[in-house]
Parts: structure tokens; C-alpha cells; sequence
DNA sequence: AACGGGTACAACCGCGACGCA
DNA sequence: TTGCGTCGCGGTTGTACCCGT
């Protein structure tokens, strides 16, 4: 028993790589005219030299209708973060939360723009550390979403997004810096308010 | 204008789950 | 129960494009 072979392919005639206007308009026209789904035999029913996979990957992330393309909105970023805070990782499962975005799209949006705001915020806390050793109530607040993303687990900041949430939508004008006990660090809100206006 | 680094996104890979004969 | 084909997911890589120097 070896699945993975069965879609993997060593053959020769196997295309990869960028997908071309002509193996679009061939895949699109064979959906619409046979509907999708059994990838391998639909590939090679429609003449493409992909695989299955490639196939159905490029359909449902690219050619699919209803595949919303541009930019991510600010609430759907608060939806990915909020929904990220809860299930982690299930990409497919928070996709299927915001219509017409796909999977990998999230996940390509995670990495690439949370992930990396959430390391500059780590280095900029390194560097406030090591200018204000002595100032404790700093370093507290801060350091729990400053972990790197591969380390800090979902809970870590799931209670966190709630007052994120409600800001987000009702109190744009929320005063940055100072909590209601006067102790002067950033907020997780505070923090991810600033990221959000960087888009 | 040319080059190099950074960024965003499309595509691939590996693996597990599932359904069916 | 087992073997096989297929699907779907999450992680990773490749590359085109942008921007600063």
C-alpha cells in the first residue's frame, strides 16, 4: 500500500509549475460542461498534462467563479485573527467562514502579514527591554504575543481578541497606551491596532 | 538604468482520512 | 479486513513583482 504514489507522479509528460491561459480555458470550459470533482480522471478526460491535484487545486483557488480576488479587508482580517485565536491552524475551516476566499489565500495572508508584524513586534520589544530594564509592567503585558508563532498557542490570545473585537467595531477612537489602572504598556489591542492601520 | 533585497502569492509536496470493492 | 484511488489539509517552496539604493 503506498497513497502516496498514487498522486505522486514521476511521469515525464506531467506539466508543473505556472499555469498557462490556454490549460485555464481548457479546465474551466470541461467543468462547465462536466462539473468538477474525480480530479485524476478529469485531467486526463480534458487532455491536461496535470495532475489531478494540480488540477483541482488550481480550480478551487484560482478559477472557481466565486473566488473573491484583491485585497484583504479590515474586517475580514479581524475575522481571521478572531477565528485564528480559536481553531489554530484550520485554514480550510476558517477559509469556509469568509465567502470567496480561499484556504491558501489565508493562510498566504497569515504568514505573510500577521506572522511578520508579529516578529516586528518581538524585535521591537526586545529593543524597549533592553532600553527599560527596570520598567517591569512593560515586559509583562507585551512578551505573551511577542513569542514567535510557532511557539505561542491560540489560547494564548484568544481572551485577548474580545475587547480587541468590540474596539474594532464600536470605539475607533480608543486611547492608546494607558490601561484604566494607569499602568503605562501596549495592549494586545493597542498593539494589533497599530498593525491593522499599517495595511 | 541596473541591481539586490523584501514581499506577496501561486503552486507543489507530504500526509492522513475516507470511501469503495 | 485489506488494498487502492481519491480528496482535502497544512506546510513549504518558487518566482514575479515592487521598491529602495
Amino acid at each position: 500500500m503506498d497513497k502516496k504514489l498514487s498522486t505522486m507522479s514521476h511521469d515525464p509528460e506531467v506539466r508543473k509549475g505556472p499555469w498557462t491561459m490556454e490549460e485555464d480555458l481548457i479546465l474551466i470550459n470541461y467543468i462547465a460542461n462536466h462539473g468538477e470533482g474525480v480530479w485524476n480522471s478529469l485531467a486526463k478526460a480534458a487532455g491536461l498534462k496535470r495532475t489531478g491535484k494540480s488540477c483541482r487545486l488550481r480550480w478551487l483557488n484560482y478559477l472557481r467563479p466565486d473566488v473573491r480576488r484583491g485585497n484583504i479587508t479590515p474586517e475580514e482580517q479581524l475575522l481571521i485573527m478572531e477565528l485564528h485565536a480559536k481553531w489554530g491552524n484550520r485554514w480550510s475551516k476558517i477559509a469556509k467562514q469568509l465567502p470567496g476566499r480561499t484556504d491558501n489565500e489565508i493562510k498566504n495572508f497569515w504568514r505573510t502579514r500577521i506572522q511578520k508584524h508579529m516578529k516586528q513586534t518581538e524585535s521591537f520589544q526586545q529593543q524597549s527591554n533592553s532600553e527599560t530594564n527596570d520598567h517591569q509592567a512593560c515586559t509583562s503585558q507585551v512578551s505573551t504575543i511577542a513569542e514567535p508563532m510557532e511557539t505561542y498557542s491560540p489560547s494564548c490570545y484568544q481572551g485577548m481578541l474580545e475587547p480587541f473585537s468590540a474596539q474594532f467595531h464600536t470605539n475607533p477612537d480608543h486611547s492608546s497606551c494607558c490601561t484604566n489602572d494607569n499602568t503605562n504598556y501596549w495592549s494586545m489591542e493597542d498593539i494589533l491596532s497599530m498593525q491593522l492601520a499599517n495595511y
